[in-house]
Parts: C-alpha cells; sequence; structure tokens
DNA sequence: GTCTATAGTGTGATAGAC
DNA sequence: GTCTATCACACTATAGAC
C-alpha cells in the first residue's frame, strides 16, 4: 500500500514534470518566434519526443496557448503590483501605464499571443465564458481591477467627474495604451514617433491637470483664469 | 498598323479588366472571411480561372493584399474628407476620430489587413520605403497629416503647449483609437464597454478643455478658481 | 496568356503496435 | 506512456504543354 502510493505519486510528478517541460520550451520558442511558428512537430523534436506525446499533456496547440497566455498575464499582473504601494492614484496610474507599454515592447511575441491573436469566435468566447475554462480572462480583469480601483480613488477625491465610471475609464486607458503597442508590434513604418513620446502624449491627455498647473489643451470658450 | 494597335489596345484593355476582377472577389472573399482565408485556389475557382493565372497579374499573394490596403486608404481617407469643413479644429478632430473607429468596426476584415496583420519583418519595411513602392504606408502618411493639421490649427490658436509637436499628437489619437478598434477586433472578452462609449472617453480626455466648462480630471494640486 | 499537373512543404491530429 | 506511421489536408508557386 504505502510503496504503492509512492510509485504513484512518481508517477504523477514525473507526468507534472513532463508537462513542464513541455510548458518551458514552448515559451521558449514563442518568445523568439512567435506562436505561429510553434509547430506540434518542432515542439516535439526539442523535448526529444513524439508528436503524439504532446497531445497526453494537452488537448490541442490551441490548449497550449491558452497555458502560455496564462503565464503571461501572471507576469503583466507582477509588472502591475511592483507600484502599487504609489499612494497618489493619478501617479499610480501613469506608473502601471508605463509598465503596461514596457511590458508590451519587452515581450513582443507574448504580449501578441495574449492581446492580439485572440481571434475566436464570439460564440467559442461565450462557450469558454459559459464553462469557465476562460482563465485569462479571469485573470485580465483581476489585474484590469488595479486600474479600475485608482480611478475609483480618484473619483472618491472628487477629481473625476461622477459620470465616468471606473471600469469604463480603466478599459479606455487600456485600450489607449493598448493601440501604441499594437502599431508597434505590427511593425508597420508608422507611427514614426517612438513609444515613449506617444505614452507620454496619452497619459498626459489623461492626467495632465494632476501633473501641472496648466491643462494640456487650452480652451478656447474658457475664461482665462491668469487675468483674474 | 492601325488595325494593330486597336489588337493589342484590345488586349491591354482585357488584361486591365481580368485584373480588375481578382481585385474585386478578392475584395469581397475578405470582406467577409478575412485575408488569412484568401487563398490562391479558392480566388482562382471563384474567377474561374486557375491558380497559374493569377501569377500573371499578381506577382504573390502580398501583392494582392497590398492592392487591397491601398483601395481601404482610399476609402478611410474620403471618410475623413467628409469633415474637413468643419471650422473648428478640436471639433474637426472629434469627427474624425469617431469616424476612424467608425470605419475600422464597419470593415473589420479590411481594417485588420490594413493595421493588423502587416507583420513584415523590419528589414521588408525598409526595403520598400527604399524602391517607394509601399504606397499604403505613403496614403496613410497622407491621411494622417488631415489630423495633423487640425492640430497645428489648435496650436497656432495657443489652444496647446507648444512643446507638442503636431504630427505627434496625430499619431497619438491615432494610436489611442487603434486601440479601441483593435481590442474590439480581436474579439476577446475584455473590454466590455461598448466601443463608442471608450471612444467618448479618449476623446474627451484629449479635448475636454476645448468641450467643457471643467476640466475632465480635477487636479489636487492646480488652486481651485471657484473659489475667488 | 492560359491551362493542367504537380512539386515541394507544411500542418494538426490520430490509430494501433509495443 | 511512448512510439512509428500515416491520414487528410492545405498552401504557394512553378514547369511545361498548348
Amino acid at each position: 500500500m504505502g510503496s504503492q502510493e509512492r510509485r504513484t505519486e512518481q508517477r504523477r510528478e514525473q507526468r507534472e514534470a513532463l508537462r513542464e517541460r513541455i510548458l518551458e520550451v514552448s515559451r521558449e520558442i514563442v518568445k523568439r518566434e512567435g506562436f505561429a511558428s510553434l509547430s506540434m512537430r518542432k515542439l516535439a523534436e526539442a523535448i526529444d519526443y513524439s508528436p503524439a506525446a504532446l497531445y497526453l499533456h494537452f488537448k490541442s496547440r490551441g490548449d497550449i496557448a491558452r497555458a502560455l497566455r496564462v503565464e503571461g498575464h501572471a507576469s503583466l499582473r507582477d509588472a502591475f503590483l511592483a507600484h502599487t504601494s504609489i499612494a497618489d492614484p493619478a501617479a499610480r496610474l501613469n506608473a502601471m501605464g508605463r509598465a503596461y507599454v514596457e511590458f508590451g515592447l519587452a515581450e513582443p511575441e507574448t504580449y501578441r499571443l495574449m492581446f492580439m491573436e485572440h481571434t475566436d469566435s464570439a460564440q467559442a468566447v461565450a462557450e469558454a465564458q459559459r464553462k469557465g475554462d476562460d482563465h485569462a480572462a479571469e485573470q485580465g480583469a483581476a489585474t484590469l481591477s488595479l486600474i479600475a480601483d485608482a480611478f475609483a480613488e480618484l473619483r472618491a477625491a472628487d477629481r473625476l467627474p461622477a459620470h465616468a465610471a471606473p471600469l469604463a475609464c480603466a478599459e479606455g486607458l487600456w485600450a489607449n495604451l493598448h493601440g501604441i503597442v499594437a502599431l508597434k508590434l505590427t511593425g508597420a513604418a508608422l507611427p514614426e514617433t517612438p513609444a515613449t513620446t506617444l505614452v507620454e502624449l496619452s497619459l498626459d491627455a489623461w492626467f495632465a491637470p494632476a501633473n501641472r498647473t496648466e491643462p494640456r489643451f487650452i480652451s478656447a470658450n474658457r475664461p482665462d483664469t491668469s487675468t483674474r
């Protein structure tokens, strides 16, 4: 009985180890060449097993993608957590925004896998949500709430108009920064402005009044307060 | 001689017509199923020719993509030109920004082809620029300058700080809106906020002072002007 | 110019022997 | 659990006859 248990325990550990190894190699291939060029054959050769062996640990190629997305979201979340100690919510959002873009540019292929090639049909997405196995989306939502929380703090301090929902603001800021990363990653000739400058402009647009004495754009209608 | 010329002229026209037909069918397939599922076989079958015939009119599948991108940029530019008559530059930028997102959501597959799957290597891009045959990029730059012009007007009216370059602002705004479209097109579960709301928030962030009496975000540092 | 035929290469996934 | 062998496809692009 005792030895029996030990044996099955060993089996389980070996199994786990191989799964981990598959994931590890996959991660490296994706980082280097992108998920598109991660084929089951190539992967099998790299770990010195036959292609068929992979299907004992992952249901499909897409299943590996899911696992890698989960890893990616965890590491993005870590990048955010490094800034949670910043007290001022606007300053915190600035730091997290910068961290987000840095993450995307530092790990372009992982970022692509997470946010740019999830082209599943709408019904597949709904299916995954219903079954509750879209772990990446759950993680994404959790990370996003770090941002939403900061916006909620801004609102609590009356530094955000009442009509702006914190979650919507968080998603808006996220989308804006995603655009910068995405355009850079597609490698087109435009935009020619460096990403850091684009980030600066975007964050200033959102948080300028919190960072400087003059608003970024001066209204033509508003009375000039400097002549009082 | 006259009849000779007529004959070659007919040939040229037939040739042109077939090229146009190929493009037309390609456009429809891309609109319906996306460029990824536009195969030379499928295309050939649809126009009732052999696959080989296509290579007489287009160097490769990518060459067809280029032609379609050029078409897409032309139609995007048209959408922008419809708003050039708006006198106030901030209002014009608002209208063009909305038009941009509408274009992307209305023609998702064309948009994807134009801005989301141009994953050529950096050196290929440089090569194309050197040879001057990246017509899409040239068109893109031309369209972008419609936006940059409006920012330049804002600056001329002292409604934009001197340190903000109009072209950089244009690219920044573009990138921000692209992010909204791109996230919606990848069909992930997030963001759950509707695109129109995200656009509203983004444009408000950029142009709020021009549209309302109170700035969107209230600074904690700035003296409160309402207590004078 | 247009065709047929095919080369050449890749893919994800599975059946069945061991 | 792991293998070999293979199915069943799909693709771009070209050679060579007509």
